[in-house]
DNA sequence: CATGAATGAGTGTTCATTCAT
DNA sequence: AATGAATGAACACTCATTCAT
């Protein structure tokens, strides 16, 4: 769970009333808002424990200092988009491979297109990756290497699977966030996705 | 001119002289040296005229704040991007298309994990992002395009080259990115790259 | 007693006044541990509940406030230390006069060299002198006046018992508290109190 | 010089002109006012600041952080006691000893006397005694060497100066802090002077 | 009576920026 | 132009105390 993993100092007691998690999803919440709406310089621990309707005291009763907020609301950004990626596998279960692709593409570039730069900015506070850095690839490989090895019949390098998801991973991500938000004056939305599925596609058939 | 771009109250001139573009420099190596050994937290306008010998005074004489600092750090480490892959791709003109991208993922790779997460840390430090927003796909995006379109026989899509350099340029950044600094355990760099070459050569080739 | 002057209600039973005083008792141990291993700085009425291993409102029922607790603990302070000097007068009361004072000198070099600086770091925490200020003078003063007076005949200047008790109760706590802390490089302690015993006796025999 | 052992970090400028050393004073005069007037619980940086007329900016540009005000103030205050002590053993040099020492008596009753409990105040916020923390004793020490040297020939126990002054050292400064502070009732300050110089010069004169 | 989550005024400290010299 | 002392708004964080349960 998200909150099991926040706390260190002795002083910071876990959420474990279901009144406590309500006030650590208060407290994210106020963050997200506040970085979509100001930016994350504009995020300060007193205005984000106003915003969430709590007491700066209780605050940091949930979080030692400030850092590990955003290392809270990284962690649940993450588990949102995995959630997503694999309810979209889950329902494309039965449909070809390009159909699947194009859904999951689709997915993350909703969630790109709904708050620019956001998951960067909250990225951005967290410089000195603690332990779980790279969770974000670990945990999407790990969804994708699902989908893909349940295919397997349709991919060409199919021998080396770790490869291929790497690969198709990071394509996927990055295709989808140049999609939304960096695509170049004179390529549609539409179209950006329909090549970079093509793209994907591609490699996968060898 | 980097510096050209700056500059926006009146009363900050621009470096005519020698003098003055040695200082901007100056002050434009010590925000590098900063954020590589201690993180983008540690830039401080005071501890960069410190380090780069230079006057609080003078620093603002350059850069009408501290943002303007980051926002020419940018631009500087853009062109050396764009540098670096340009030459490359001059020095392969005449090598087969599979080496030319070998060679520009190296370099790519290369620049990526010499700073980890510099090219990320100054970003973030450009939240509102000013004019120039894209600016690095855009160059990189014109680079590339020059590049491909000397060897449009080799390209399947080759009447729709927009959308090619769309994905190339994407795919190389990201993967360089990825296989430098977020490579999975059990991938070698060598691996990670020689996949990389192999799946943007197979778009290429449709 | 300590405890009988904090509490309000007289109005309560024996076994919850017996539990009650344990209560004070270990919340008293809790200060005096944090002090003594991390100073009065660490001192937090939070900490000293969680040590003491009674809730924060448990605590708040025996003391008024944060303050309420050093005064205390600096009267249980003064307690221990008169009771153990009373001791040491008793079981001398045949000796000669000298191995008395050396005892007893004995007695408070033993106090401070336990707990070096804790008892003026208990004091630095009731800076306006609450009631029974000079407490400690006061009662020192007593029971030094008692060992005296029993002792006339080897005192000099014996008609003015009190100016002598003031003296020689200043001059063996602060000798004392010098030898076992403030002693200079290249005197032993031994020869500290050795040369404190000489310098009361000196004093007493005129 | 006091200023010159203040500074620590190299973000602490040293307070080189003249001005500065005055900025330095006014904040030291600041602290001792509040320290007089409310406590030192009442002493907080902004607070210090605004009473020298000085940004906190400025205060810290001196200081390292609280502490050292109070380490810079200890200091100061130190030399402020040595150098009327000396200046009292200097104006005595020909009388006799016993006038040299009721004199001495008499300046430290008068320096207790003019700030009640204020040295100890000071002294509270320095626990972690930083190197040379006997200062106090190690300056009157020496101090109280130079005159009994020069009197040798009125000791009795000359032969072991060091351990005479010791002794002597104590005896002065507790007892004129008792005489001021901590006198029991029913005794004048006269008369509690006048016995500790006589306490002072029985054990002289062995 | 006991508990401990909640409170929020207040603290030490930083750092971008200005401006007199 | 260059300097760097001075500024002070703003911030992260603490902790004595209360009070609903």
């Amino acid at each position: 769970m998200t909150a099991s993993r926040i706390v260190r100092k002795p002083s910071c007691r876990q959420p474990r009333q279901l009144r406590a998690k309500q006030t650590v999803e208060a407290i994210l919440d106020a963050l997200v808002r506040i970085v979509k709406r100001s930016g994350v310089k504009a995020v300060t621990t007193n205005r984000v424990a106003e915003i969430a309707g709590v007491s700066i005291g209780s605050l940091y009763q949930y979080f030692p200092d400030k850092k590990a907020m955003f290392v809270a609301l990284h962690q649940r950004h993450i588990e949102e988009i995995d959630r997503l990626v694999n309810r979209t596998i889950v329902e494309h279960s039965h449909s070809p491979l390009a159909e699947l692709i194009r859904a999951v593409i689709d997915a993350m570039v909703d969630i790109h297109a709904a708050d620019p730069q956001f998951s960067s900015a909250i990225f951005s506070e967290i410089p000195d990756r603690p332990e779980g850095t790279h969770e974000f690839a670990v945990r999407l490989h790990g969804t994708f290497r699902l989908a893909l090895a349940s295919r397997a019949r349709e991919i060409e390098n199919r021998s080396n699977l770790d490869k291929v998801v790497f690969i198709v991973a990071n394509m996927i991500d990055s295709l989808a966030h140049s999609a939304a938000l960096r695509r170049p004056a004179g390529l549609s939305l539409s179209a950006a996705k329909e090549e970079s599925v093509r793209a994907v596609l591609t490699y996968l058939r060898g």
